[in-house]
DNA sequence: TCTGGGGTCCTAGGACCC
DNA sequence: TCTGGGGTCCTAGGACCC
Protein backbone atom coordinates (compact mmCIF):
# COMPACT_ATOMS: atom_id res chain seq x y z
CA UNK A 1 0.00 0.00 0.00
CA UNK A 2 2.74 2.77 -0.77
CA UNK A 3 1.98 5.87 -1.85
CA UNK A 4 3.65 8.56 -3.18
CA UNK A 5 3.26 12.34 -2.41
CA UNK A 6 4.92 14.71 -5.21
CA UNK A 7 5.04 18.07 -4.47
CA UNK A 8 6.51 21.01 -6.72
CA UNK A 9 9.29 23.21 -5.16
CA UNK A 10 8.89 26.50 -4.65
CA UNK A 11 5.97 26.34 -7.02
CA UNK A 12 4.71 29.80 -7.60
CA UNK A 13 8.37 31.17 -7.54
CA UNK A 14 9.29 27.80 -10.44
CA UNK A 15 5.96 28.89 -12.43
CA UNK A 16 7.97 32.36 -12.79
CA UNK A 17 10.89 31.07 -14.05
CA UNK A 18 9.71 28.46 -16.54
CA UNK A 19 9.25 31.99 -18.32
CA UNK A 20 11.51 33.81 -17.53
CA UNK A 21 14.91 31.78 -17.02
CA UNK A 22 17.08 34.66 -15.93
CA UNK A 23 15.64 34.44 -12.47
CA UNK A 24 17.12 31.43 -12.18
CA UNK A 25 19.33 31.14 -9.72
CA UNK A 26 18.55 34.58 -8.26
CA UNK A 27 16.50 35.48 -5.04
CA UNK A 28 12.87 35.37 -6.50
CA UNK A 29 9.32 35.99 -4.20
CA UNK A 30 6.13 35.71 -4.92
CA UNK A 31 3.44 37.80 -2.84
CA UNK A 32 -0.23 37.03 -1.67
CA UNK A 33 -2.93 39.02 -2.91
CA UNK A 34 -2.57 43.03 -2.95
CA UNK A 35 0.97 41.96 -2.72
CA UNK A 36 0.69 41.52 0.97
CA UNK A 37 2.52 38.80 2.03
CA UNK A 38 5.24 36.50 0.93
CA UNK A 39 3.79 33.10 -0.14
CA UNK A 40 6.43 31.35 -2.17
CA UNK A 41 10.35 31.62 -1.83
CA UNK A 42 13.72 30.70 -3.77
CA UNK A 43 16.20 28.68 -2.22
CA UNK A 44 17.80 31.72 -2.22
CA UNK A 45 15.54 33.56 -0.57
CA UNK A 46 14.50 30.83 1.84
CA UNK A 47 18.78 31.07 2.91
CA UNK A 48 18.29 34.69 3.91
CA UNK A 49 16.38 33.68 6.60
CA UNK A 50 12.87 35.18 5.54
CA UNK A 51 9.77 33.48 6.81
CA UNK A 52 6.59 32.02 4.63
CA UNK A 53 3.46 34.37 4.89
CA UNK A 54 6.08 37.61 6.34
CA UNK A 55 4.22 41.32 5.43
CA UNK A 56 6.26 42.91 1.94
CA UNK A 57 6.15 46.26 3.22
CA UNK A 58 8.12 45.27 6.41
CA UNK A 59 11.22 43.90 4.59
CA UNK A 60 11.64 46.34 1.74
CA UNK A 61 15.26 47.29 3.51
CA UNK A 62 16.21 43.37 3.60
CA UNK A 63 14.74 43.03 -0.06
CA UNK A 64 16.84 46.13 -1.72
CA UNK A 65 19.64 45.25 0.30
CA UNK A 66 19.85 41.57 -1.45
CA UNK A 67 18.25 42.79 -4.72
CA UNK A 68 14.88 40.15 -4.19
CA UNK A 69 13.02 40.12 -6.92
CA UNK A 70 9.40 40.12 -6.41
CA UNK A 71 6.15 38.38 -8.09
CA UNK A 72 2.76 39.37 -7.47
CA UNK A 73 0.04 36.48 -7.69
CA UNK A 74 -0.50 35.66 -11.18
CA UNK A 75 -3.04 32.37 -10.39
CA UNK A 76 -4.04 32.25 -14.01
CA UNK A 77 -0.39 31.09 -14.69
CA UNK A 78 0.00 29.02 -11.74
CA UNK A 79 -3.32 27.27 -12.08
CA UNK A 80 -2.83 26.69 -15.83
CA UNK A 81 0.79 24.94 -14.73
CA UNK A 82 -0.63 23.18 -12.02
CA UNK A 83 -3.03 21.65 -14.63
CA UNK A 84 -0.31 20.65 -16.71
CA UNK A 85 1.96 18.86 -13.82
CA UNK A 86 -1.29 17.17 -12.71
CA UNK A 87 -2.32 16.20 -15.94
CA UNK A 88 1.41 14.73 -16.36
CA UNK A 89 1.29 13.08 -12.46
CA UNK A 90 -1.74 11.29 -13.38
CA UNK A 91 -0.46 8.97 -15.90
CA UNK A 92 1.98 7.22 -13.49
CA UNK A 93 -0.69 5.58 -11.24
CA UNK A 94 -4.58 4.43 -11.59
CA UNK A 95 -5.56 6.60 -8.58
CA UNK A 96 -4.66 10.30 -7.90
CA UNK A 97 -5.94 12.97 -4.80
CA UNK A 98 -4.70 16.07 -5.86
CA UNK A 99 -4.01 17.91 -2.80
CA UNK A 100 -3.62 21.11 -3.35
CA UNK A 101 -2.30 23.65 -6.31
CA UNK A 102 0.66 22.19 -6.39
CA UNK A 103 0.63 18.44 -4.60
CA UNK A 104 -0.87 15.38 -4.82
CA UNK A 105 -1.01 12.13 -3.71
CA UNK A 106 -0.07 8.42 -5.71
CA UNK A 107 -1.31 5.43 -4.98
CA UNK A 108 1.11 3.22 -5.79
CA UNK A 109 0.42 -0.17 -4.01
CA UNK A 110 0.92 -3.27 -6.44
CA UNK A 111 3.91 -1.83 -8.13
CA UNK A 112 7.60 -3.57 -7.48
CA UNK A 113 8.26 -1.85 -3.51
CA UNK A 114 12.67 -2.28 -4.78
CA UNK A 115 11.77 0.02 -7.73
CA UNK A 116 9.54 2.94 -6.45
CA UNK A 117 13.27 4.76 -5.90
CA UNK A 118 13.20 4.42 -9.95
CA UNK A 119 10.30 5.21 -10.91
CA UNK A 120 10.40 8.41 -8.22
CA UNK A 121 13.39 9.74 -10.34
CA UNK A 122 11.18 8.76 -14.06
CA UNK A 123 8.60 11.15 -12.85
CA UNK A 124 10.68 13.98 -11.49
CA UNK A 125 12.56 13.92 -14.41
CA UNK A 126 9.17 13.67 -16.86
CA UNK A 127 7.60 16.74 -15.22
CA UNK A 128 10.89 18.75 -15.42
CA UNK A 129 11.27 18.00 -18.81
CA UNK A 130 7.37 18.19 -19.86
CA UNK A 131 6.58 21.54 -17.82
CA UNK A 132 9.87 22.65 -16.57
CA UNK A 133 8.87 22.47 -13.10
CA UNK A 134 10.91 20.65 -10.51
CA UNK A 135 8.82 18.42 -8.23
CA UNK A 136 10.19 16.13 -5.30
CA UNK A 137 8.92 12.96 -4.52
CA UNK A 138 7.90 11.48 -0.79
CA UNK A 139 7.29 7.37 -0.87
CA UNK A 140 5.94 5.96 2.15
CA UNK A 141 2.91 3.82 3.56
CA UNK A 142 0.63 6.70 5.13
CA UNK A 143 0.02 10.03 3.80
CA UNK A 144 1.21 11.59 6.93
CA UNK A 145 4.82 9.38 6.43
CA UNK A 146 4.94 10.28 2.80
CA UNK A 147 4.30 13.77 3.51
CA UNK A 148 6.99 13.59 6.25
CA UNK A 149 9.70 11.65 3.11
CA UNK A 150 8.86 14.25 0.80
CA UNK A 151 10.23 17.05 3.52
CA UNK A 152 13.44 14.79 3.53
CA UNK A 153 13.47 14.60 -0.32
CA UNK A 154 13.45 18.27 -0.30
CA UNK A 155 15.89 18.84 2.53
CA UNK A 156 18.00 16.08 0.86
CA UNK A 157 18.05 14.62 4.54
CA UNK A 158 18.23 10.98 3.12
CA UNK A 159 20.70 11.98 0.58
CA UNK A 160 19.25 10.62 -2.80
CA UNK A 161 18.46 13.34 -5.53
CA UNK A 162 15.05 14.58 -4.91
CA UNK A 163 13.06 11.41 -3.80
CA UNK A 164 13.06 9.37 -0.76
CA UNK A 165 11.35 5.92 -0.11
CA UNK A 166 11.00 5.01 3.20
CA UNK A 167 10.17 1.61 2.53
CA UNK A 168 13.80 1.07 1.86
CA UNK A 169 14.95 2.22 5.08
CA UNK A 170 15.58 0.05 7.69
CA UNK A 171 14.36 0.33 11.33
CA UNK A 172 17.56 1.76 13.17
CA UNK A 173 18.14 4.56 10.14
CA UNK A 174 14.75 5.47 10.49
CA UNK A 175 14.63 6.08 14.33
CA UNK A 176 17.78 7.86 14.02
CA UNK A 177 16.43 9.83 11.46
CA UNK A 178 13.23 11.06 13.03
CA UNK A 179 14.93 11.71 15.77
CA UNK A 180 16.69 14.54 14.01
CA UNK A 181 13.60 16.08 12.41
CA UNK A 182 12.01 18.72 14.77
CA UNK A 183 8.15 17.65 15.73
CA UNK A 184 6.85 20.96 13.93
CA UNK A 185 7.36 19.50 10.70
CA UNK A 186 5.04 16.86 10.77
CA UNK A 187 2.13 17.71 8.41
CA UNK A 188 -1.14 18.62 11.04
CA UNK A 189 1.43 19.89 13.68
CA UNK A 190 1.14 23.75 13.35
CA UNK A 191 2.75 26.51 15.80
CA UNK A 192 0.25 25.86 18.47
CA UNK A 193 0.02 21.85 19.18
CA UNK A 194 4.38 21.94 18.71
CA UNK A 195 4.33 24.57 21.69
CA UNK A 196 2.33 22.14 23.84
CA UNK A 197 4.36 19.50 22.82
CA UNK A 198 7.48 20.75 23.17
CA UNK A 199 6.55 21.71 27.05
CA UNK A 200 5.76 17.76 27.48
CA UNK A 201 9.00 17.08 26.27
CA UNK A 202 8.17 15.97 23.26
CA UNK A 203 10.44 17.27 20.38
CA UNK A 204 11.76 15.31 17.53
CA UNK A 205 9.09 13.46 15.04
CA UNK A 206 10.95 9.89 16.55
CA UNK A 207 9.64 11.19 20.47
CA UNK A 208 6.04 11.87 18.50
CA UNK A 209 5.80 8.56 17.40
CA UNK A 210 6.81 6.64 20.11
CA UNK A 211 4.23 8.24 22.59
CA UNK A 212 0.85 6.50 22.80
CA UNK A 213 -1.89 7.79 20.80
CA UNK A 214 -4.34 7.53 23.41
CA UNK A 215 -2.59 9.66 25.80
CA UNK A 216 -2.47 12.23 22.53
CA UNK A 217 -5.52 11.43 22.37
CA UNK A 218 -7.05 12.58 25.52
CA UNK A 219 -4.37 15.15 25.73
CA UNK A 220 -5.40 16.73 22.01
CA UNK A 221 -7.65 15.54 19.70
CA UNK A 222 -8.90 12.55 18.05
CA UNK A 223 -6.95 14.20 14.63
CA UNK A 224 -3.79 14.34 16.64
CA UNK A 225 -4.09 10.77 17.59
CA UNK A 226 -4.06 9.63 14.13
CA UNK A 227 -1.11 11.80 13.23
CA UNK A 228 0.74 9.40 15.70
CA UNK A 229 -1.16 6.20 14.53
CA UNK A 230 0.40 7.49 10.88
CA UNK A 231 3.67 7.99 12.02
CA UNK A 232 3.48 4.15 13.15
CA UNK A 233 2.66 2.89 9.41
CA UNK A 234 -0.88 2.64 9.99
CA UNK A 235 -2.91 4.70 7.38
CA UNK A 236 -5.82 6.56 9.11
CA UNK A 237 -6.17 9.33 6.63
CA UNK A 238 -7.62 7.63 3.18
CA UNK A 239 -6.50 8.52 -0.28
CA UNK A 240 -9.62 10.72 -1.76
CA UNK A 241 -10.24 9.78 -5.13
CA UNK A 242 -11.18 12.83 -7.29
CA UNK A 243 -14.45 14.69 -7.00
CA UNK A 244 -14.74 13.61 -3.18
CA UNK A 245 -16.73 17.42 -2.69
CA UNK A 246 -16.08 20.15 -0.35
CA UNK A 247 -18.07 21.07 2.87
CA UNK A 248 -17.88 24.26 2.35
CA UNK A 249 -16.85 26.67 -0.15
CA UNK A 250 -15.09 30.64 0.55
CA UNK A 251 -14.33 33.20 -1.47
CA UNK A 252 -12.90 36.44 0.02
CA UNK A 253 -10.75 38.49 -0.37
CA UNK A 254 -8.71 42.01 1.17
CA UNK A 255 -9.51 45.54 -0.58
CA UNK A 256 -6.76 47.29 -2.68
CA UNK A 257 -8.09 50.21 -0.84
CA UNK A 258 -10.45 50.81 1.95
CA UNK A 259 -14.33 50.82 1.08
CA UNK A 260 -16.74 53.26 2.99
CA UNK A 261 -19.56 52.55 0.88
CA UNK A 262 -22.35 49.89 0.48
CA UNK A 263 -22.43 49.82 -2.72
CA UNK A 264 -19.35 49.15 -3.09
CA UNK A 265 -19.38 46.16 -0.87
CA UNK A 266 -22.30 44.53 -2.98
CA UNK A 267 -20.45 44.71 -5.80
CA UNK A 268 -17.62 43.03 -4.18
CA UNK A 269 -19.77 39.98 -2.94
CA UNK A 270 -21.82 39.88 -6.20
CA UNK A 271 -18.17 39.27 -7.15
CA UNK A 272 -17.43 37.06 -4.88
CA UNK A 273 -20.66 34.69 -4.42
CA UNK A 274 -20.39 34.56 -8.48
CA UNK A 275 -16.77 32.93 -8.22
CA UNK A 276 -18.09 30.58 -5.36
CA UNK A 277 -21.32 29.77 -7.38
CA UNK A 278 -18.57 28.59 -9.97
CA UNK A 279 -16.89 26.22 -7.94
CA UNK A 280 -20.00 24.78 -6.26
CA UNK A 281 -21.33 24.12 -9.73
CA UNK A 282 -17.87 22.26 -10.72
CA UNK A 283 -18.40 20.44 -8.06
CA UNK A 284 -22.21 19.64 -9.17
CA UNK A 285 -23.08 20.92 -5.25
CA UNK A 286 -25.75 22.72 -4.10
CA UNK A 287 -25.96 25.06 -1.22
CA UNK A 288 -28.50 25.35 2.07
CA UNK A 289 -27.16 28.77 3.54
CA UNK A 290 -24.46 31.15 3.38
CA UNK A 291 -22.99 33.03 5.48
CA UNK A 292 -21.84 36.82 4.70
CA UNK A 293 -18.99 38.64 6.66
CA UNK A 294 -17.55 42.03 6.58
CA UNK A 295 -14.37 43.79 8.30
CA UNK A 296 -12.08 47.09 9.02
CA UNK A 297 -8.83 46.53 8.87
CA UNK A 298 -7.33 44.42 11.69
CA UNK A 299 -4.19 45.95 12.26
CA UNK A 300 -4.95 49.68 12.07
CA UNK A 301 -5.01 50.71 16.37
CA UNK A 302 -6.11 54.33 15.43
CA UNK A 303 -9.42 53.08 13.68
CA UNK A 304 -12.59 52.20 14.08
CA UNK A 305 -13.44 48.25 13.87
CA UNK A 306 -16.50 46.61 13.12
CA UNK A 307 -17.18 43.29 11.94
CA UNK A 308 -19.78 41.17 11.59
CA UNK A 309 -20.97 38.24 9.53
CA UNK A 310 -24.43 36.92 9.11
CA UNK A 311 -25.92 33.29 8.05
CA UNK A 312 -28.60 33.86 5.47
CA UNK A 313 -30.62 30.24 5.02
CA UNK A 314 -31.84 29.61 1.22
CA UNK A 315 -35.34 29.13 1.11
CA UNK A 316 -34.33 25.64 -1.14
CA UNK A 317 -30.74 23.81 -2.01
CA UNK A 318 -29.60 26.10 -4.58
CA UNK A 319 -26.65 26.44 -6.77
CA UNK A 320 -28.01 29.07 -9.04
CA UNK A 321 -25.60 32.45 -9.12
CA UNK A 322 -28.90 35.03 -8.81
CA UNK A 323 -30.60 33.23 -6.02
CA UNK A 324 -26.95 33.19 -4.52
CA UNK A 325 -26.33 36.78 -4.73
CA UNK A 326 -29.60 38.13 -4.21
CA UNK A 327 -29.16 36.37 -0.78
CA UNK A 328 -25.56 37.51 -0.39
CA UNK A 329 -27.12 41.21 -0.72
CA UNK A 330 -29.37 41.17 1.56
CA UNK A 331 -27.42 39.62 4.35
CA UNK A 332 -25.01 42.42 3.61
CA UNK A 333 -27.75 45.08 4.07
CA UNK A 334 -28.48 43.44 7.50
CA UNK A 335 -25.11 43.93 8.88
CA UNK A 336 -23.44 46.63 7.27
CA UNK A 337 -22.86 50.02 8.95
CA UNK A 338 -22.04 53.61 7.69
CA UNK A 339 -19.35 55.23 9.05
CA UNK A 340 -16.53 52.91 8.90
CA UNK A 341 -13.45 51.95 6.25
CA UNK A 342 -13.79 48.34 5.37
CA UNK A 343 -11.08 46.31 4.56
CA UNK A 344 -12.40 43.12 3.70
CA UNK A 345 -15.35 40.79 2.78
CA UNK A 346 -16.50 37.47 2.24
CA UNK A 347 -19.23 35.04 1.53
CA UNK A 348 -19.21 31.60 3.08
CA UNK A 349 -21.24 28.77 1.26
CA UNK A 350 -22.48 26.25 3.93
CA UNK A 351 -24.79 22.88 4.30
CA UNK A 352 -23.52 22.09 0.59
CA UNK A 353 -25.18 18.66 -0.61
CA UNK A 354 -24.76 16.67 -4.27
CA UNK A 355 -27.46 18.60 -6.81
CA UNK A 356 -28.95 15.19 -7.66
CA UNK A 357 -30.45 14.25 -3.71
CA UNK A 358 -32.11 17.70 -3.90
CA UNK A 359 -35.85 17.39 -3.18
CA UNK A 360 -38.07 19.33 -5.69
CA UNK A 361 -40.70 21.37 -3.37
CA UNK A 362 -44.11 22.12 -4.02
CA UNK A 363 -43.65 25.58 -5.31
CA UNK A 364 -40.92 24.83 -8.15
CA UNK A 365 -41.73 25.66 -11.41
CA UNK A 366 -39.88 23.36 -13.69
CA UNK A 367 -39.94 25.67 -16.75
CA UNK A 368 -38.90 28.65 -14.96
CA UNK A 369 -35.83 26.65 -13.27
CA UNK A 370 -35.05 24.83 -16.97
CA UNK A 371 -34.56 28.49 -18.50
CA UNK A 372 -32.31 29.30 -15.60
CA UNK A 373 -30.14 27.21 -15.45
CA UNK A 374 -29.70 26.78 -19.07
CA UNK A 375 -28.87 30.66 -18.84
CA UNK A 376 -25.99 29.96 -16.03
CA UNK A 377 -24.78 26.99 -18.35
CA UNK A 378 -24.15 29.25 -20.68
CA UNK A 379 -22.33 31.73 -18.65
CA UNK A 380 -19.89 28.85 -17.00
CA UNK A 381 -19.35 27.76 -21.07
CA UNK A 382 -18.45 31.53 -21.86
CA UNK A 383 -16.58 32.53 -18.86
CA UNK A 384 -14.33 29.18 -19.58
CA UNK A 385 -13.58 29.66 -23.04
CA UNK A 386 -13.06 33.73 -23.09
CA UNK A 387 -11.60 34.02 -19.36
CA UNK A 388 -12.93 33.52 -16.03
CA UNK A 389 -15.27 37.21 -15.80
CA UNK A 390 -15.69 37.66 -19.12
CA UNK A 391 -19.53 37.48 -18.49
CA UNK A 392 -20.55 38.70 -14.57
CA UNK A 393 -23.46 40.12 -13.22
CA UNK A 394 -24.17 43.84 -13.46
CA UNK A 395 -24.31 43.68 -9.45
CA UNK A 396 -20.75 43.18 -9.65
CA UNK A 397 -19.95 46.42 -11.03
CA UNK A 398 -17.17 47.81 -13.43
CA UNK A 399 -15.43 49.83 -11.75
CA UNK A 400 -13.94 47.74 -9.01
CA UNK A 401 -11.88 50.11 -6.71
CA UNK A 402 -12.19 47.71 -3.93
CA UNK A 403 -10.12 45.19 -6.64
CA UNK A 404 -7.09 43.76 -4.98
CA UNK A 405 -3.29 45.61 -5.81
CA UNK A 406 -1.17 43.80 -8.17
CA UNK A 407 1.81 46.10 -9.37
CA UNK A 408 4.38 43.29 -10.57
CA UNK A 409 1.99 40.85 -11.93
CA UNK A 410 4.24 38.63 -15.02
CA UNK A 411 1.86 38.36 -18.14
CA UNK A 412 -0.51 35.43 -18.31
CA UNK A 413 1.65 33.49 -20.79
CA UNK A 414 -0.22 30.61 -20.97
CA UNK A 415 -4.06 31.76 -20.98
CA UNK A 416 -4.44 34.99 -22.72
CA UNK A 417 -3.61 35.08 -26.58
CA UNK A 418 -2.33 38.61 -26.04
CA UNK A 419 0.36 37.99 -23.46
CA UNK A 420 1.98 34.61 -25.12
CA UNK A 421 5.45 34.70 -24.55
CA UNK A 422 7.42 36.54 -27.65
CA UNK A 423 10.73 34.84 -28.59
CA UNK A 424 13.22 36.47 -30.74
C1' DT B 1 -2.23 55.37 -1.67
C1' DC B 2 0.25 53.63 2.23
C1' DT B 3 1.02 48.41 2.67
C1' DG B 4 -0.57 42.40 7.29
C1' DG B 5 -3.33 36.14 2.24
C1' DG B 6 -6.95 32.62 1.44
C1' DG B 7 -9.36 28.24 2.33
C1' DT B 8 -11.14 24.06 4.85
C1' DC B 9 -12.20 21.19 8.56
C1' DC B 10 -12.84 19.84 13.44
C1' DT B 11 -14.26 20.37 18.14
C1' DA B 12 -16.40 22.09 22.15
C1' DG B 13 -20.26 23.79 24.07
C1' DG B 14 -24.90 25.46 24.20
C1' DA B 15 -29.85 25.01 23.01
C1' DC B 16 -33.42 22.12 22.44
C1' DC B 17 -36.09 17.95 22.44
C1' DC B 18 -37.59 13.33 23.84
C1' DT C 1 -40.03 20.63 42.79
C1' DC C 2 -36.00 18.77 41.28
C1' DT C 3 -33.25 15.55 38.73
C1' DG C 4 -32.07 12.45 34.99
C1' DG C 5 -29.63 10.64 30.23
C1' DG C 6 -28.88 11.03 25.60
C1' DG C 7 -29.35 12.53 21.06
C1' DT C 8 -29.24 16.20 17.35
C1' DC C 9 -28.36 20.44 15.53
C1' DC C 10 -26.09 24.73 15.31
C1' DT C 11 -22.48 28.14 16.04
C1' DA C 12 -18.15 30.16 17.27
C1' DG C 13 -13.66 29.67 17.44
C1' DG C 14 -9.46 27.11 16.98
C1' DA C 15 -6.16 24.93 14.24
C1' DC C 16 -4.18 23.59 10.31
C1' DC C 17 -2.56 23.85 5.43
C1' DC C 18 -0.46 26.02 1.33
Amino acid sequence: MPLALVDCNNFYVSCERVFNPKLEAKPVVVLSNNDGCVVSRSNEVKALGLKMAEPWFKLEKLSKQHGIIAYSSNYALYGDLSARVMSILSTFSPRQEIYSIDECFLDLSGFDPQSLMAYGQTIRQTVKRNVGIPVCVGIADTKTLAKLANHCAKKELSGNDGVCDFGQMDKVEGRALFAGIPVKEVWGVGPNISRKLLNMGIKTVEDLRTTSADKIRSQFSVVLSRTVNELNGTPCIELEDAGTPRQQIMVSRSFGAAVTELEELIESIAYYTTGAAEKLRHDGSVATSLCVYIRTNQFTEAEAKYQQSIVVPLSQPTDDTMKLVSAACHGLKTIYRRGFRYKKSGVLLMGLQARKTIQPTLFDDPAKQARSASMIRTMDAINKKMGSGSLTLAASGTQCRWAMRRESKSPNYTTDWKELLAVG
